[in-house]
DNA sequence: TGTACATCAGTGAACGCGCGTTCACTGATGTAC
DNA sequence: TGTACATCAGTGAACGCGCGTTCACTGATGTAC
């Protein structure tokens, strides 16, 4: 139990450091060299933790789709009306963008690729259970007359989520914009539009 | 002349393909090998039209840039309401998805990773160039007042284009929504919002 | 307190492979006379 | 009409390198008696 724990926690380091590693380089161009360098022993020794390379990143995206999906699902769960869902929604969107920025830039960046790797391919899943999330908060606010009903929820949800992932490249956290400011801003943009009233 | 319009056109044929296959596996992850495949010769052959890898890309994405940066300043000099602008703007955007995909994708996907390269540095600069057309127009109409004043020029040119380019990978132009009406959709999303009036 | 042993995180050197790239060459084509 | 020659797109085989990965090993640490 407390045996592995020591065994548990290094890996978990070393996943940390190597997602980090793989959404700064890259997840193709990264070598396990430069994540056995950024953590302080050989590349050999990282099998030592992970089987390959592949399994380091099918590791920590599994987990952050468990953890978006059943935080997503809470939402959905909430009753309240679609355009405060759909700010909730965002809102955990720059929550996972903040907190788990690495993870996010690896989606942004490399899911094309990913995809069509035989050991990435649970991603295909993962990302379509996302997209049921949000389009079901978005058709229910089409349902109810909440929103316009001319714009899809597939063509709305790529949109917003986008808008949210390609914003990460240039948002600061600690910046002049916090981030309950800037979830607030971006669900304003979507709700309610750039046009003054 | 009319001796190298063969040489040219055929150096235009492989880089169209390499274009192709760049966007399609990733830059990192494509060899030279399967655009010599698709193109119907051996690797080295490239090398009779391409000095390197490196070179066919920055040489599309160079003509890309230049292309867009010259059609996002023939919209800025218009006379018309930042409104409409911006409609146009957001036109353009999805013109330049549709009639340039693999360039869009790459840049969606790779951008992160190339903006290292020392070949690829030019490519900070185009994109800043870029994003200082689009922030002209939004800041002019913040300024005349028909955009609200609390969102950011910077966020809000980060949001637009990452909302198209990132419709890019679900979004066929020979579907049931076409292009133009594409265009009015997600120009209406960002101008008026999803709230119904 | 000291000794013998098990555990296991990390070493160090090497492997095979696929990559970008090179280069001497071939053979089809067009041109000059 | 035929011959000699230049051009040049593409060949074919090889190169060196960096990659993911392997594996016999070491040496520090904890435990049992």
């Amino acid at each position: 139990m407390s045996a592995d724990a020591g065994f548990e926690s290094r890996r978990e380091e070393i996943r940390t450091v190597a997602l980090h590693v793989f959404a700064t380089q890259g997840f193709a161009s990264a070598t396990m060299r430069d994540v056995a360098m950024e953590t302080g022993i050989l590349a050999g020794s990282l099998y030592h933790y992970f089987g390959s390379k592949d399994e380091v990143l099918v590791d920590g995206l599994v987990r952050y789709y468990n953890d978006s999906i059943r935080d997503l699902r809470a939402i959905l769960a909430k009753n309240v009306p679609p355009a405060d869902m759909l700010a909730e929604l965002i809102t955990l969107g720059v929550k996972y963008l903040v907190e788990r920025r690495d993870e996010t830039t690896i989606l942004h960046n490399d899911f094309d690729y990913l995809r069509q790797l035989p050991p990435f391919k649970f991603v295909i899943t993962s990302a379509a259970e996302v997209e049921q999330c949000w389009e079901q908060a978005i058709e229910r606010g089409i349902e109810d007359g909440s929103f316009k009903k001319e714009i899809g929820a597939t063509l709305t949800y790529r949109a917003i989520v986008g808008a949210i992932f390609s914003t990460a490249r240039w948002y600061d956290p600690e910046g002049p914009i916090d981030v309950p400011e800037f979830s607030r801003q971006l669900a304003s943009t979507f709700l309610d539009g750039l046009i003054t009233a």
